[in-house]
DNA sequence: CTCCCAGT
């Protein structure tokens, strides 16, 4: 019965064995590997199968997967154990140590006594245990409550696994409830949404129905609510919801009258599940992590506000000019202006368009904070922009969630970090990079784990895209006026009569781009459709940019799309000018992985960090460990014999894949405007058209065009350029960190009585 | 519909 369900996984596979050895298990939630018997041969075998032992028979529903260091394995996405029934295997389950307080002599005994009745004695008359000479009667109750607590964990997950539910879930919810879990779930399947998470709301909407819980159960509509504020700060950035929205989006999505809509979102509030409180003279509701994260990001904010100066104005002046004689280095006046304020405020926002100088003035600080014998970190909220900050600096910039030591959870929505105020960030002064990305759940994170008597510089770019999360971050603090603000506005990079600079401009302020005359760099090319779009961009690349301009297609032109999905996404434009840049040709060795063909002199992208990758400089004469999410580079070599693959990064690092390892890379030819944030082209071309006006927002074609150095070049839609021009987003954004900002009484951030 | 993170 269970297997038929698994037939939503492509090339599905059932084996069944006794488990060998248990070779890696993290107890915190399930995952182990491990080597089973089969009848045919010893597999490893990886997946969620908590309380896994040794001579357990399993029947598992999976695929195989080649994994680059280990070889051929076998992922198991579902897993049904089986009790051993003979006297010699079920000796060999319970000596592996599956039951608190049998080892292999008193395994021995029990199945001396009770032989192939063994498991059964456990289950039902554990005080028969007794019998057994060295078996007291306390000792034979406990391990029948063992016997009884391990049984229950697994009733529990096979019950759960009947509606996909994954085992790492099962085992929370059996944490939580103990060896009466699967009764807690059936009495209110809500739990699962709920207090344990990693449930979607339908998924336990349809456990419920299926238990026969009403529509109008109070169980029902709380976890509704709570899903309705989840969804929207997930997708929608959010962080609270008006009363009223609330109320209507819950009647209509649960079926509800008002009345009892209402009624249980005063539940939640009441039971501090939510918070409630009049923002901008609405009634708003916080789902309660949010809330926090939003609070302690105010209280933090506020407290490194009120930090004094490091030195004096005339020490700092020396300094300054200490630091740029080293660096060979001149500031203009805004920019020595910025580092001033560095000096002189426990926390700064550092904000202007590209090409203003922030990196310069970064340099700057650090240089000069290290001087002063301060540690300092720098990071960011993506790869990418992290490796590009540690380009321009030379300083070890990470992600932030690297910065803040990243563990495992098998919760998507929840993160846990080994830094918070427990535990905080060794550095004195920490530098947040791309700070516009940052959002609060993430940025409350941060806040927790910079000491109170650290300082902190936020650079970024309140134009540039907002975050995928909750909030508003950058643009709210900046807004309050709460934290010293330095604005840069010169533009060094660019001619100010650029029509790139210019037409940034325009696009941010909400007004349309202008093209048209032919020694303009910025162009807009009409294209009735998003097919065509993408056509034109090829042809753009192959030939046009290259001959009018003599542009390297490959290592001068970056084509950006805002989605990875359709015709003129990131997926199909590889494809598009893989086979216009890069097509199949005798001698070039190609390899095909998962829908995507790899060749020699592909573009390609790191799409996930890889910290343990050696690399060696191309003369050979350097090497070392790391490539980072966001690394572009070309495929060098593609050895079929050795199964390797040879990609040269910044023309200057060579490293090696295994073909198993291709997973880790995508083509590059295309990459997301996200992902191009914090990276510069000569040229940028990009598709633009209608799509989703959660994506399509005037900060996004922003970010698009100021990656451009010399040339930027839109194809596509007018209208629908019109449109995202037009769409300035973030005011759409519910966010109350900006009132508590500007309250730094509620913000719990004032010292000492009231003044 | 866009981003970040992980064990033998």
């Amino acid at each position: 019965m269970l297997f038929e369900r698994t037939t939503v996984f492509v090339q599905v596979v059932t084996i069944e064995g006794v488990v060998e050895e248990i070779i890696y298990c993290n107890y915190q939630n399930g995952y182990t590997v491990c080597a089973v018997d089969t009848a045919q041969e010893v597999v490893t075998v990886t997946g969620y199968i908590p309380y896994l032992c040794e001579g357990e028979n399993v029947k598992l529903a999976g695929r195989f997967t080649n994994h680059p260091e280990y070889g051929r394995q076998f992922a198991a996405q579902y897993y049904e154990k089986t009790l051993p029934t003979t006297s010699a295997a079920i000796l060999r389950y319970l000596a592996s140590g599956v039951v608190k307080g049998i080892r292999l002599a008193t395994a021995k005994k029990i199945v001396d006594t009770f032989g192939d009745d063994s498991l059964t004695v456990l289950m039902a008359a554990p005080e028969r245990l007794a019998q057994i000479k060295g078996i007291s009667k306390a000792k034979a109750l406990e391990i029948g409550e063992a016997y009884a607590k391990q049984q229950g964990a697994q009733s529990i997950i096979m019950f759960l696994q009947q509606y996909g539910v994954s085992p790492s879930v099962a085992l929370k919810v059996f944490r939580r409830f103990g060896a009466d879990a699967v009764n807690y779930i059936k009495d209110n399947p809500f739990l699962l949404a709920d207090e344990i998470g990693g449930v979607s709301f339908q998924t336990a909407d349809r456990i419920a129905l299926a238990m026969g819980v009403e529509k109008n159960s109070i169980s029902r509509i709380k976890a509704g609510v709570k899903y309705i504020l989840a969804h929207n700060a997930m997708t929608n950035g959010h962080t609270y919801v008006p009363f009223d929205d609330l109320v209507y989006t819950a009647v209509s999505m649960l079926g509800v009258d008002i009345a009892e809509a209402e009624r249980a979102i005063r539940r939640l509030s009441l039971e501090q599940q939510t918070h409630t409180e009049t923002i901008d003279g609405n009634e708003a509701v916080f789902l309660m992590p949010v809330y926090m994260a939003e609070g302690i990001v105010a209280k933090k904010l506020c407290a490194l506000a009120l930090a004094g100066p490091l030195c004096s104005p005339d020490q700092a002046e020396s300094l300054i000019g200490e630091a740029l004689d080293n660096m060979a280095l001149e500031l203009a006046c805004e920019q020595k202006k910025a580092v001033l304020a560095a000096l002189q405020n426990g926390v700064i926002v550092l904000t202007g368009g590209p090409g203003t100088g922030k990196t310069t003035i970064v340099n700057t600080i650090i240089q000069i904070m290290q001087k002063m014998g301060f540690s300092v970190a720098l990071a960011a909220p993506t790869g990418r922009a992290a490796k590009r900050a540690r380009e321009l600096t030379g300083a070890c910039a990470k992600t932030i969630h690297r910065l803040l030591e990243i563990g495992y959870t098998d919760d998507e929505n929840v993160q846990n970090f080994m830094r918070d105020e427990t535990n905080p960030l060794d550095e004195d002064v920490i530098i947040i990079d791309e700070a516009s990305m940052l959002d609060i759940p993430l940025a409350g994170s941060l806040m927790r784990a910079i000491r109170p008597d650290a300082r902190l510089i936020l650079v970024g770019d309140n134009d540039q895209l907002a975050p995928v999360g909750p909030g508003n971050l950058l643009g709210d603090v900046i807004a309050s006026g709460a934290v010293a603000t330095i604005r840069l506005t010169q533009i060094y990079r660019q001619a100010a009569e650029s029509d790139i600079v210019q037409n940034a401009h325009r696009i941010i302020h909400g007004e349309r781009p202008r093209w048209g005359s032919r020694d303009s760099d910025f162009f807009f090319m009409p294209r009735p459709d998003a097919a065509c779009a993408a056509a034109e961009v090829t042809r753009l690349c192959q030939t046009r940019l290259p001959s009018s301009y003599g542009y390297d297609p490959l290592r001068q032109i970056q084509v950006l799309s805002a989605m990875k999905k359709g015709p003129a996404g990131v997926k199909n434009l590889n494809k598009l000018l893989q086979q216009a840049l890069n097509p199949a040709a005798s001698g070039k060795a190609e390899r095909a992985f998962g829908d995507t063909v790899y060749r020699e002199g592909d573009k390609v992208m790191q799409i996930k960090n890889n910290y343990d990758i050696r690399w060696e400089s191309m003369a050979g004469s350097e090497a070392g460990t790391g490539v980072f999410n966001g690394d572009m580079g070309f495929i060098e070599r593609l050895d079929a014999e050795n199964k390797q693959i040879t990609v040269v990064y910044d023309e200057e690092r060579r490293v090696t894949y295994d073909f198993a390892q291709l997973e880790e890379l995508d083509l590059a030819y295309a990459v997301t405007v996200h992902k191009s944030q914090g990276s510069e082209f000569d040229a940028v071309v990009m598709p633009v058209y209608h799509a989703a006006p959660m994506l399509m927002r005037r900060k996004l074609l922003y970010t698009a065009v100021t990656r451009a150095k010399k040339l930027v070049v839109l194809v596509g839609s007018e209208s629908g350029m019109n449109a995202c021009v037009e769409n300035a987003g973030e005011q759409g954004r519910f966010t109350g960190l900006k009132a508590r900002l500007q309250n730094r009484e509620a913000a719990g951030a004032l010292p000492g009585p009231a003044q």
